[in-house]
DNA sequence: TCACAGGACGAACATTGTTCGTAGCAGCGA
DNA sequence: TCGCTGCTACGAACAATGTTCGTCCTGTGA
């Protein structure tokens, strides 16, 4: 239980990379947790999630993997140091809006999924580990606030908070997930799939007449989908008695 | 691209190890997929999901890791195998009825939800790969009767089912989580996580403001709530004129 | 200038998934 | 019954990973 939350307020955290004199350093570099996410998310963006890895990041550093355990608890904070730093690339809306909260609560999802999938295989990390960070605080705070001026119950918003979050990142995952699949065989999948569906035996009608349905929809599509399902859900809701 | 679909229509397959003579077993054994399944599934329920490595379940067999290969392409297969069996756990419904078909999905929800549970950190894997499995097969083809009986349009069932499963799935996920890591430290942590919330400093009124809101509510309320939202969700969507 | 404390880092360890090569068993034809 | 052939069980090893230990350097205060 180190002091993670000090250090926080700080926006310059993004500057990338600061030439200091020349690629050679002879001079004893002066390692910084924020050094040390900097380097990741180069690695996240180069390579993806798994292959931030320590060895990475501390080659990325031009040092080894021994140098970082005196500033990040292990790979874990390392990667919620992470997934933080992406979720605070996330517009918040100034301000809630009573008419508009509905637009605003579909634009907040979209942004933390368009996040999410700018980094590949983040979201797997980000669905690891509940938010904790302080970006991830702020945007709960946001949407938080966003879904009691919409009229919500507090009891009703505190779970719809989570249950919105669960949606996107997973759903994130998901994508992200098929995503790397088809770019590992280029063949198109949902094609393939709907083939392999239609050509079920009879013990599975239901599969095979809606082949169709079940593969064609896009990862926007069900996401979408999703979305609808779920804000038409946590209206009615609270907007009956009490949940 | 193995043979993946045949030999699938085996019922047989959750026999419990069957004590041949004695734990010498100087002949030399006959090593099956059914077998690895089994011993995977024994080291499943003993250790946990992260204890399923090849070096695990070979033991398991009184053998060593190596022998495997022959029978399973890697450590992937085998977890698909493994999640579908676990998967084949789960009852479903003999006929989908046009009046209760509300309850029917809860139900298969719920079922979904506590064989997952039943065995610790398999959500994780389940949520890994998309279901292909036979047993996973048979209960989208379930879970689709249930939702065209109730009167969906094609095009909303066949969303609806990947939505409903990637909640369970990634909902069982999170409860598998929070279970290990309260397992973990024994402190009561909903506790301790409202006392920090309460004491945010004040940029985070709605998140001090629902402390109790966002900590309380356990990991079955959570879930009911999801349920009802997505139920109620889908419902609406599904009623209306066309999605 | 000098001693000290903190940290950068080389090397190593344990654990993982996976592959190679060997050797032994099973089944089959004679 | 005997020998051959092909499949396969499996010991050993390899590469990659997270993490720790001990050493030595370096910046800093007196």
């Amino acid at each position: 239980m180190t002091d993670r939350t000090r250090s926080r307020d700080r926006d310059d955290v993004g500057l990338p990379d600061p030439p200091w004199r020349s690629p050679r350093r002879p001079l004893r570099r002066r390692i910084t947790r924020e050094g040390i996410v900097d380097a990741a998310a180069v690695v996240l963006d180069r390579d993806g999630a798994d292959a931030v890895t320590a060895r990475a990041v501390a080659e990325q550093m031009g040092t080894g993997p021994a140098s970082l355990y005196a500033h990040v608890d292990g790979k874990n904070e390392l990667l919620e140091l992470l997934v933080d730093r992406v979720i605070g690339e996330m517009a918040v809306p100034e301000e809630a809006s009573a008419e508009r909260w509905t637009d605003q609560l579909r634009q907040m999802c979209h942004d933390t999924r368009t996040v999410l999938l700018a980094h590949p295989g983040i979201a797997k990390v980000a669905l690891a580990g509940p938010p904790s960070g302080p970006n991830a605080l702020r945007r709960t705070e946001s949407l938080l606030g966003v879904l009691r001026t919409g009229g919500l119950s507090d009891q009703v918003a505190g779970l719809a908070v989570d249950l919105l979050s669960l949606f996107v990142v997973s759903s994130a995952y998901e994508a992200d997930v098929r995503r790397s699949a088809v770019a590992a065989s280029e063949t198109d999948w949902p094609a393939k799939l709907e083939g392999y569906f239609a050509a079920l035996p009879p013990h599975y009608p239901n599969i095979i007449d809606l082949a169709a349905e079940l593969t064609r929809p896009s990862e926007v599509e069900r996401f979408e989908f999703g979305l609808d399902v779920l804000i038409g859900g946590i209206r009615a809701l609270g907007h009956s008695a009490d949940g």
